[in-house]
DNA sequence: ATATCTGCAAAGACTTTGCATGAGA
DNA sequence: TCTCATGCAAAGTCTTTGCAGATAT
């Protein structure tokens, strides 16, 4: 499921440029994984999925890469609530890949939608408006998550 | 600033009965701190407040006592990003204390909000509804944070 | 009386750091 | 060539677990 927004590994080389760093084997094998697999990964998957390519590639290198991704504003890091951050790169274009997650509490599985999102960023910007003013709090992100039972854990009890 | 819902030693104590559990100093003096100090307490924060009064009291049970509450539903469990969870106290009363949190990701400060929450509650509703159907999925819970700069750390660059 | 709770110590899970070696531009 | 990046091992941080002794009801 690849992005096809233009981004690829020249892209990616002179992002990475511009911003001083280096682009190397690891860095290009982490962000292969992140944009041809599904979402939600974390570093141990990200780690796993790149070493089964490259032997030599250690952990500590994956959580480094995802940490600069993050800082450099190509990754978002999440908290799902059980401990381990979860990580999946972003889309190209301005709020085309802007998501939220319902996460079933008792298996763990995340879905993504997207439903609701322009009633949900009209109500956002007014509020990230009248909160910026009220408290003087200049916003820059936002986390909305829902926590739940998926169809399959639902009926099990 | 206490609660003032009616909720004290006694509510407690017959809440936890309820559920077959015991009320017991350690938890009575964890209810305390949280019910009398400012929110988002770690389960460290919990820990040492309690240590002033309580030397005995452990970190364990800290940790022990604040998942009960949580399983208890009188207790909510947050993450801020910083790596610890924190923990705040619900109200008495339905959706008499809901409110989100606007995150300085500079300082840590976490500032409380209870504004638009009128109009949230009412596209929240929507949306909760519109997934539960789309996704067949039972939404239990949800969250809402803003990241950003607070006051004294947007100026200071 | 007895099932629940507690404290301590130890282990567990995830993530970060130090440092010598290796590699991109 | 000369920084920047990497891998390994070790340490760090928060949280959970095992178990004998203590406690609430």
């Amino acid at each position: 499921m690849p992005h096809g927004n233009g981004m690829g590994p020249r892209w990616w080389h002179r992002r990475f440029r511009g911003c001083g760093y280096r682009m190397t084997v690891p860095r290009q094998a982490i962000l292969d994984v992140l944009s041809k697999t599904s979402r939600h990964l974390s570093a141990e998957d990200v780690f796993m999925a790149v070493h089964k390519v490259y032997h030599h590639v250690g952990l500590t290198t994956v959580y480094r890469t995802l940490e600069l991704l993050v800082q450099m504003g190509l990754v978002s890091k999440f908290d799902f609530g059980d401990g381990r951050a979860r990580y999946e790169l972003l889309e190209g274009s301005k709020d085309s890949g802007h998501h939220h997650h319902l996460i079933c509490t008792k298996c763990g599985r995340i879905i993504d939608y997207t439903d609701f999102i322009d009633e949900e960023i009209k109500l956002l910007k007014e509020t990230e408006k009248g909160l910026s003013k009220k408290y003087k709090f200049k916003i820059t992100n936002h986390l909305i998550q829902f926590y739940g039972l998926c169809d399959k854990c639902k009926d099990k009890r």
